[in-house]
DNA sequence: ACGCTGATGAAG
DNA sequence: TTCATCAGCGTT
């Protein structure tokens, strides 16, 4: 039986989340498909959750732009590490990004999740912001962790357990995503490794 | 355009 | 131990 056939009009779940395998491929098929799944945090009991429209690519010891791109390193190991897992750092001494890390263990590869709709838990994530608008709450990979109350404690955790995950969602159509070089860096920016879905209000700035 | 803020890793 | 760097954000 499959999600959509349980008989009792809700949905399972647990049966939607992305399985590793989703993740355990090339990270620029990841990046675009990540558009359009639904990024779900519990946290003190709540559902809070997201419609992924913002990701960027960071891919291997080779793109410059990469964290591991100095090797494996106590903070870059959970990108050696298997796919599916979430590597959250810490940066500019006050923002956490999520990434999801892709590709085979051994290949350190991830995407960042840069930017949500927001879907469920909206009073919370407002709260947490400071009760900004709704277009400001998680158009940032900073913004929609402090939104979404995710921290180093998440760092390394599986995207398939209870308090981080990712649904399955349609794959947008390709010509809805738009694609342009990755923001804040210096390096690597001759690849055009952001992906985003056109017109929508919640991309970042 | 700039200041906030602290982890990170390289240099010494 | 110092130092430069930094995949961000809010305010100016």
């Amino acid at each position: 039986m499959n999600s959509h056939a349980r008989g009792d009009g809700i949905p399972n779940i647990r049966e939607n989340r992305l399985p590793r395998h989703f993740y355990q491929r090339d990270t620029l098929i990841v990046v675009r498909e990540l558009l359009g799944k639904i990024l779900v945090r519990r946290f003190e009991g709540e559902l809070l959750s997201g419609r992924i429209v913002e990701t960027e690519a960071y891919i291997g010891e080779d793109d410059p732009a990469c964290h591991a791109a100095r090797g494996l390193t106590p903070r870059t190991r959970p990108m050696f590490g298997p796919p599916g897992k979430a590597y959250v750092y810490f940066i500019y001494g006050m923002y956490y990004c999520l990434n999801a890390v892709t590709e085979r263990e051994g290949f350190p590869a991830a995407v960042l999740i840069r930017a949500l709709e927001p879907l469920a838990g909206i009073e919370t994530m407002s709260a947490r912001r400071g009760s900004p608008r709704p277009t400001n709450l998680t158009n940032g990979p900073g913004k929609l962790c402090q939104a979404m109350a995710i921290d180093k404690s998440l760092n390394e955790t599986s995207l398939q357990g209870e308090d981080l995950y990712i649904l399955d969602g349609p794959t947008l159509a390709a010509e809805t995503i738009g694609s342009s070089p990755r923001i804040g860096i210096k390096v690597g920016t001759e690849n055009p490794w952001r992906f985003f879905e056109k017109a929508n209000p919640f991309v970042s700035k």
